[in-house]
DNA sequence: TGTAGATTGACAACATACAGTCAGCCTGAC
DNA sequence: GTCAGGCTGACTGTATGTTGTCAATCTACA
């Protein structure tokens, strides 16, 4: 056990996951300052654009995994900016519902002309299979470290 | 292009990255607190110990990926709380190069102790196959998102 | 219906990380 | 030896994210 490949195997995994995120996140600011928007707020209008109904902020911040006070701070930005707008939700008296503005909209499709040509180019030469072998595996892990 | 399998699954990939470093981050404070450290030094106090010879604070940031600011203010933080010690460079007058301390040494094993099952029992049911093509996929865009 | 427990908004304190700037040091080419 | 360009330390400003707290609201259950 001492000597576990395991171990260091995955111990270079989690360097290697600390690393991407940073370049992750570089590359987001990279894509997202053409439409004067930033990396955290790239993550938040992905989520709010795929819902129909508008989204609570508590909720967003379940689908990414963050603290509410966290997506709360972006969105007050982003409202501000226009982005997003904040509606009565039936279901909650103090909980609103987050919107994408006419503008948002018209920002996230921007950001879709350079996002996906980003995606394909950096996988356009690795198998289908091995992204799906490493998503599998990530998600296996996040659900380990989740449950607890 | 329009419904490529590929980039769904690499967005998917990115949004579980983003996921698994916020728990990461989490695990290594949750680990870090019993010897009065954080997730920040966890990881320059696992640089610097792989090290013989010291390392200077822009190298601990190359080995990250960060920028040399953020090291710098963990090793200045470290150093005020006797985890490392600035000794001379002989190679460079102003660069000075970061060491342990004996007790950053003991605190660093002491660290190990509590990582090292934490990262057995991760993956104590994940073969080694998997986890090396992950690893592998990841380093592999890592290196095309560093390139240009 | 009443109420206990969970959820939410608002605010605050703190840690981490990036980018920019400037001056001083170092290296390598000439 | 000289000097241009790269590297480093120090400082500043900004963005992001966590945790903690409190009051208001909501939900579920008896």
């Amino acid at each position: 056990m001492a000597h576990s490949p395991k171990r260091k195997l995955f111990l270079d995994l989690v360097r290697a996951v600390f690393r991407i995120n940073g370049l992750l996140l570089a590359d987001g600011d990279r894509m997202a300052e053409g439409v004067g928007l930033t990396s955290a707020r790239w993550k938040v209008i992905g989520i709010v654009a795929l819902s129909n109904a508008g989204m609570t902020v508590p909720g967003i911040a379940r689908a990414l995994g963050q603290s509410r006070q966290a997506v709360q701070r972006i969105t007050d930005v982003m409202e501000v900016d226009g982005l997003v707008r904040y509606e009565v939700n039936p279901r909650h008296k103090r909980s609103v519902l987050v919107q994408l503005t006419d503008h948002g909209q018209q920002v996230y499709h921007e950001l879709r002309t350079v996002q996906d040509p980003w995606a394909i180019g950096l996988t356009d030469d690795v198998p289908v299979e091995e992204l799906e072998g490493a998503l599998r595996l990530l998600q296996r892990l996040i659900f380990r470290m989740e449950k607890p």
